[in-house]
DNA sequence: CGCACGATTTGCT
DNA sequence: GCAAATCGTGCGA
């Protein structure tokens, strides 16, 4: 079995694969490669009203609906990128956003990236953080992560992982929470638990 | 065409 | 612990 058919399936599914898996981009400056420690999986059209595709196909989450293994790369807070890696079957929006890892290769490059005072476990530790250490642009949305410049390594066998809950959202019962947050138990790359967004303090005018 | 907000990080109090 | 930084996306008008 490929990589890219092992990826093919429901984002909470395929999640606990990529824990363990060694993710590495190329460019002018060289090479960094991260092992993922934690993931968090986002599904697709009406079910997951914290994914970038609840609402459905457009230009942005495109890429969320084509086959597995490609990069979808996204801009937020104006100033961060965030990398997922596509679950899904063609058609199907899923996807896996990589939270955190642990610098396997390349680590003074990373370090160049993030800064000299960052300490090791910090280079990769939270999802902007860790597209920062692999220095993927946004533009490279859409890349097939299973050809250079990228590189996707599955580890061998299933690693033993733990669960948490991700976001909770307004259900017909209450409050819904989706267990879709992945990662191995005892590494110090996986960011400490925060419940959810705290409550955003309306602008204060002048 | 204009506006509000986010799958976050960082630094200051 | 809290708030600012910063801009593309998507929805409403």
């Amino acid at each position: 079995m490929t990589g890219r058919e092992a990826l093919t399936g429901r984002a909470e599914e395929v999640a606990p694969l990529l824990l363990g898996a060694v993710l590495s981009h190329t460019d002018d400056s060289g090479t960094v490669a991260v092992r993922l420690t934690e993931v968090e999986a986002y599904a697709g059209v009406g079910e997951d009203p914290g994914s970038h595709a609840h609402r459905g196909r457009t230009p942005r989450t495109e890429v969320m609906f084509g086959p597995a293994g490609h990069l979808y790369a996204y801009f937020t807070y104006g100033m961060h990128v965030c990398v997922n890696v596509v679950t899904g079957p063609e058609g199907i929006a899923s996807a896996v956003l990589l939270r955190g890892g642990e610098i396997v290769l390349g680590e003074s490059l990373a370090r160049e990236r993030r800064g000299s005072a960052v300490p090791l476990r910090d280079l990769a530790r939270g999802p902007a953080r860790l597209a920062s250490a692999l220095g993927i642009p946004l533009t490279d949305t859409g890349a097939d992560l299973f050809e250079p410049p990228y590189a996707l390594e599955l580890p061998a066998t299933s690693q033993p992982f733990e669960t948490s809950a991700r976001t909770g959202v307004a259900g017909p019962g209450g409050l819904l929470e989706y267990p879709w947050r992945f990662y191995l138990p005892g590494e110090p790359t996986v960011s400490p638990y925060r419940a959810h967004a705290p409550k955003r303090t309306p602008r204060a005018p002048s």
